[in-house]
RNA sequence: UGCCUGGUGGUGUAAUGGUAGCACAGCAGACUCUGACUCUGCUUGUCUAGGUUCGAGUCCUAGCCGGGCAGCCA
């Protein structure tokens, strides 16, 4: 196995970008970010934008820095952060762990002198140092702080006193122009001042603002002297109460990314109006180092997903699922415990590209490679998921007859196991058919069918009781079709799937599909009313005894039925619980 | 109807003035101790109209259609 599971290496509009400034030599390094906010779970869409980020700092041996865009403390949370952190390790393991930069522990910005100006780096080290951690743009305030007192001393930003409402009001509609704040035009000592106390808390949420001087005609809204602090008298998760003021968005975003030495800055569609804004502020502070660029790609918008955190949070709120991590949703914590393992996100997320053009892919290309990996690594195991009992007349009680088993059929030279053929088996209920629909090649009355890796068996009775219900099934086993004996190439149409009844275990197996039956839900206006309500069902199923503890993480495919992996929370110490990561693609139908 | 941005099969994505290709999905068949896998074949596309050119998906002009932008969210 090669140790990269990366495909062919991706060529887009972006990496040609990058390659052109390789080429340049326009930086020493290339280095890129993950920049979430910590206020909900990674899902989909942010796998494209991880691949991308540590795809390119792979590609250029660079780096990709993970920092938590943490300014607004109204909404994030440390327990985000935590489980981010763990998601994008899970996701990128075996593949970009050497990209993946934190800053050491503690570390601020250092103060440096270049060309003979002052500037701030922050140093950058292996996330896998013991000493390290994730790099925050809450790290960075008090290096903003300066820089926004920077941008005030030129002239370039001055405190509002206007409401929310009011600002909004002055800054005009896309049709028509803004008008200028009636504090447009304070004198820098007079701003100078006034921030310092917003800073010290002197006023109440709302009241001043720090804004930009820019241009209230602006055809770009962004540009129309947007906000670069609002006083928030709220606790930070990292800061504490040292801070109540907090910079915006577009404040820090940019800054951070220089501070960090960041190259490319890639981020969504909808930041492109931001563009302006972030090369405005950079360039109006005169800064030593060379200038991260802002590039922006189309989002990933999977078919018959939800993916906006606001619904996603909705839909935990609301308990439509169990929680982030319900294997029903596109989180990456619900992915893995669904039992989709990284190299096949990875995969599927590569295969769709980077590029300016909004759409839906289909999931069916999800599920293509997520088939696709497990046919390739998952050993198959027996389970019959409703049972019907049937009784194999010529076999004793009590008797145990070996069969060999494959383990998995792909495999070079595969290994096998030993599974017992007894007298009472269970098998699938939709592999029998008292009247069967035409070309149904398994268990009828007069006919014959193949037990998976033991034998060719014919049914002769079926026993009902006296409402007409089916008990069990009679049958004759071909002993001599077994594996190795003189009829075992014997050809019967149909091969079915069984359990010994005495050799099985009980166990609950939880069957998943789609959440959604639309394939494009966030159209819809009420997602609510397109849930699936088949997307989770739970049954009692026969095992095979060797599946009693599975090792975690660990995926099989239940043959003739699908892939499954135990469950991360729940299974116990022989008393497993399976997930059903997907079925196996099923063209028969009738 | 301000500014920005984008239109290639059903979906996603290539082709950077020179044979419109790939993947997924779909359909048909072969194979099969998994109706899986694998294999074979097939259907389906350059938004429209002009122009430049020996030659246009690609360049130009006009139009049509879609997405984004008016948080003290990111």
């Amino acid at each position: 196995m090669p140790a990269d599971p990366t495909p062919t290496e991706p060529k887009d509009f972006i990496r040609d970008i990058v390659a052109q400034h390789v080429d340049e030599k326009r930086y020493d390094k290339i280095v890129t970010r993950f920049p979430p906010e910590p206020n909900g779970y990674l899902h989909l869409g942010h796998a494209r934008a991880i691949l991308l980020n540590f795809g390119v700092a792979k590609e250029n041996q660079g780096q990709c820095n993970l920092r938590f865009d943490d300014t607004n403390p109204a909404k994030e949370d440390i327990h985000y952060v935590n489980a981010i952190t763990a998601d994008i390790k899970w996701l990128i393991e075996g593949w970009a762990d050497a990209q993946l930069t934190f800053k050491p522990k503690g570390a601020f910005p250092n103060s440096q002198t270049i060309d003979d100006r002052p500037d701030f780096q922050v140093a950058s080290i292996s996330a896998n140092s013991p000493d390290s951690e994730p790099f925050t743009a809450s790290a960075y305030f008090d290096q903003l702080y300066v820089y926004a007192i920077a941008l005030i001393k030129s002239g370039k930003a001055y405190v509002c006193d206007l409401s929310p409402e009011d600002t909004e009001k002055y800054r005009g509609t896309p049709t028509e122009p803004g008008t200028a704040s009636p504090f447009r035009n304070r004198a820098i000592a007079e701003n100078l001042d006034l921030f310092s106390r917003m800073r010290s808390g002197e006023f109440s949420d709302g009241s001043h603002s720090l804004r930009a001087k820019i241009n209230m005609a602006s055809p770009n809204l962004w540009l129309r002297d947007p906000l670069l602090y609002r006083i928030r008298h709220t606790a930070h998760h990292n800061t504490g109460n040292k801070w109540c003021i907090y910079p915006l968005y577009d404040f820090a975003h940019c800054l951070s990314d220089y501070l960090e030495g960041v190259t490319h800055s890639f981020c969504t569609l909808e930041f492109v109006a931001h563009r302006d804004l972030y090369d405005w502020i950079l360039t109006s502070l005169n800064l030593p180092r060379p200038l991260p660029h802002q590039y922006e790609f189309a989002k990933l918008i999977p078919s018959y997903t939800l993916m906006s955190k606001r619904n996603l949070l909705r839909m935990v709120q609301e308990k439509v699922v169990t929680g982030w991590d319900d294997p029903r949703m596109p989180t990456l914590a619900g992915l893995r415990r669904r039992g989709i393992n990284a190299k096949s996100l990875r995969r599927f997320v590569i295969s769709t590209g980077i590029t300016t053009q909004n759409g839906i892919t289909d999931i069916a290309a999800l599920e293509h490679v997520v088939r696709d990996e497990l046919n390739q690594t998952a050993e198959r195991r027996l389970a019959v998921l409703r049972p019907i009992k049937l009784v194999l007349t010529n076999i004793a009680a009590g008797e145990s007859i070996p069969c060999e088993a494959v383990n998995n059929p792909q495999d070079e030279t595969p290994t096998k196991r030993q599974i017992n053929l007894t007298r009472e088996v269970f098998i699938e209920q939709e592999d029998f058919a008292e009247a069967p629909p035409p070309k149904f090649r398994r268990l009828k009355p007069g006919g014959e069918v193949r037990l998976k890796y033991a034998c060719i068996i014919n049914l002769d009775e079926i026993v009902k009781d006296e409402a007409g219900n089916l008990l069990e099934l009679h049958c004759t086993a071909q002993l001599d079709t077994r594996s190795g004996q003189p009829n075992a190439s014997k050809k019967v149409k149909g091969t079915i799937h069984w359990v010994s009844a005495t050799e099985s275990i009980d166990a609950e197996v939880r069957l998943y599909d789609r959440l959604f039956t639309v394939p494009e839900p966030g159209a819809e206006d009420d997602f609510l009313k397109v849930i699936n309500p088949h997307s989770f069902v739970t049954i009692l199923a026969k095992l095979e005894p060797d599946l009693a503890n599975p090792p975690p993480g660990q995926s099989f495919q239940f043959e003739r039925l699908g892939y499954f992996t135990p469950d991360s929370k729940d299974s116990g110490s022989n008393k497993p619980v399976f997930n059903r990561t997907i079925t196996l693609r099923d063209t028969w139908e009738n």
